[in-house]
DNA sequence: GTGTTTTTGTGCGATATGGTTCAAAAATCT
DNA sequence: AGATTTTTGAACCATATCGCACAAAAACAC
């Protein structure tokens, strides 16, 4: 839990790699949502045993809403980076490339959640409120954009409609076909 | 399981509505998703006991398939109406009434589990490609409508924003703003 | 070596879960 | 009334689940 930096510390040395285990969490939320994931599963794919995780990580939700954040910290970086190239073509490829790994984690996995927990229900609206927040920000940056926010929207629900196609299993083309026509949209 | 006509047959009587009990499974599903409703849960739904439940519907996996072939069709009927009017926005705050309630149960629960279940997976799809042709047809269908396809998935993108907006609890305002956007864009 | 600190793995415990059996109950048919 | 058919509810089974105690293990400090 506090153990960040590499240098030697008291006790008997952790075996597992603090990282790594985080990505194994992360991609099994992330691939099979939180209520279908046990217990027994993160051990598994991370490898260490129950009672580790839960020292390390805290209980199942704890870790489910850290490995949000992860997802969360990874999307906010892709799109401030695509963005920033003023290439919306590109980041339409780039979100669609994390999105058929496993889909979107906040449109097709926390959504279920979010009635159940408040934690994980905030936590989605303050990504998406993220997202549009970012993008209007982008669209007000273009020279001459004078109404920036129904454009955000917009660019907003492309990426949302990616999010699901490409968790639904269609296909690559499809996909990429749909990314080009959302660029050139609001190109 | 086949007393679909309420004439007196044989046995015991039903203490149970048919009808309500497929509602109260639905509308568990729908709120909560696949993972997180228990049996015991359905059972206090429909006020039904387990075996009777199993008697009736099968297994779990039975009647959440169930339960999304009727939200589909309630999907369908919906699309099928409010397009026929030639009435977008008003196909558009439909579909959000249907959503401000509990989501869309494709888009935000069923999705998750598609990738532990291929029969969810292929009901998810073919919900989202009738979804489509719909939508491809009612542009068509216009006139002076030389690209049907395009608008049509561009429609389709508002609706699955609208969706994850409205499950993620997004306030009716700003919801409604986004379908009047939606049909003003498309009209 | 002796003590200290931290991680690890075995294993427990209480409850939840999906599914099913089975006798009793409640209706109809003859 | 008796036989027949169907539903019901209690109880059961095997397994899964989350969480945690506890002793052994493995490192360091002195």
């Amino acid at each position: 839990m506090q153990n960040d930096t590499k240098k030697k510390l008291r006790g008997r040395p952790r075996v597992f790699d603090e990282a790594r285990a985080r990505q194994a969490i992360l991609e099994s939320f992330w691939e099979r949502g939180y209520s279908s994931v046990s217990l027994d599963d993160l051990s598994q794919a991370t490898g260490m045993g129950r009672p580790s995780l839960y020292a390390a990580f805290g209980n199942k939700e704890q870790m489910y809403l850290a490995a949000l954040q992860h997802f969360r910290q990874l999307l906010g970086q892709g799109i401030r980076r695509l963005l920033a190239d003023r290439d919306l073509l590109g980041f339409y490829l780039g979100a669609l490339e994390l999105y058929q790994s496993r889909g979107c984690m906040i449109v097709c996995t926390a959504t279920v959640e979010a009635t159940s927990s408040p934690a994980i229900a905030a936590l989605v609206n303050q990504t998406l409120e993220e997202l549009d927040r970012a993008l209007t920000d982008y669209f007000r940056s273009l020279d001459g954009e004078r109404d920036p926010i129904p454009r955000a929207r917009q660019a907003a629900a492309w990426l949302h409609s990616l999010a699901i196609r490409a968790r639904a299993g269609q296909s690559s083309e499809s996909l990429q076909a749909l990314a080009r026509q959302a660029s050139e949209n609001l190109g």
